[in-house]
DNA sequence: TGGCGACCATCAATGCTTTGATAGCGTCCT
DNA sequence: AGGACGCTATCAAAGCATTGATGGTCGCCA
């Protein structure tokens, strides 16, 4: 209408983001693992016990996705869920050993993914290109 | 495991394509539609008569994923199909009048998140961010 | 102690997207 | 003419994500 989309940073921006997305899945689909699967599975690796409500929190995803999510990774035995110690109605999560060992087998790919990218910049285009996308994040959250 | 977040293009792409989706979704809302309905409806406005499947393409979706969204806006009636002259089986999509209001008043908001992210750059960073973009996309793409 | 507010977990409804499979129609080439 | 190939459209199943609503638990504080 009032804007052509190449002039739209959203497009290229949008367009970046689904060709990751492309490169992470086929990354990660080996290890029988999905995208926010292996995202929620690093994150746990990281900081064992976490509640569903911190998971989603850490993944930037709303708890009521993450409790689908971690339901799937559960019925696929990758993680369990405890209860807490003192704190009736809260639940641990862990990693199972299986999950552990679907995590490091999605990670390496998905690093070889990461490292792809980062080497088609020189290390002040990445400075550059971080802190411009912190840029897009901020202004945009300010709209909110 | 072997990369921290922080560390990874990936993770700050994610995050501001995140806050990108969040800020249009609020603000086509008002007009009833989807951040995907707006933009199938914005394609078709430049091409009217496209078939469901031409429309998957410039949107970059997937003929399914159009299929089911064309439904859910026919629905609403925001557009039309009808079969094409003489290929049969083809299906032609137009905008409705209610369709037209629905994407001028999303457009209007939707073209105000754009500006306030182009404003964010000089002329100069707004074109090495687009070209940064690109590269991303680009080895992204050569990865798949 | 009683109550209020914050947080956690979960159900339900809706929508987008993907992969996989099926089926019709056209075009081009043999 | 017949057949292969390609494009279109659609169904089905599964996962991810959102909003909205519910019920349970803790902790602080009057």
């Amino acid at each position: 209408m009032t804007m052509p989309p190449e002039e739209r940073l959203g497009s290229h921006l949008k367009r970046a983001e689904q060709e990751l997305m492309a490169a992470k899945t086929a990354a990660v689909r080996p290890a029988g693992l999905t995208v926010p699967q292996y995202a929620a599975l690093l994150a746990l690796s990281g900081s064992p016990g976490i509640s569903s409500a911190g998971l989603a929190r850490a993944c930037l995803v709303t708890p009521q996705a993450m409790t689908v999510l971690l339901r799937n990774l559960e019925e696929a035995g990758l993680v369990e869920r405890s209860p807490h110690p003192w704190h009736k109605g809260l639940l641990e999560i862990h990693l199972t050993e299986s999950g552990r060992g679907a995590l490091a087998r999605a990670d390496g790919r998905a690093v070889l993914v990461e490292r792809a990218l980062a080497e088609e910049f020189s290390p002040e285009e990445r400075d550059r290109l971080v802190d411009m996308l912190g840029r897009c994040a901020r202004v945009l959250s300010t709209l909110r």
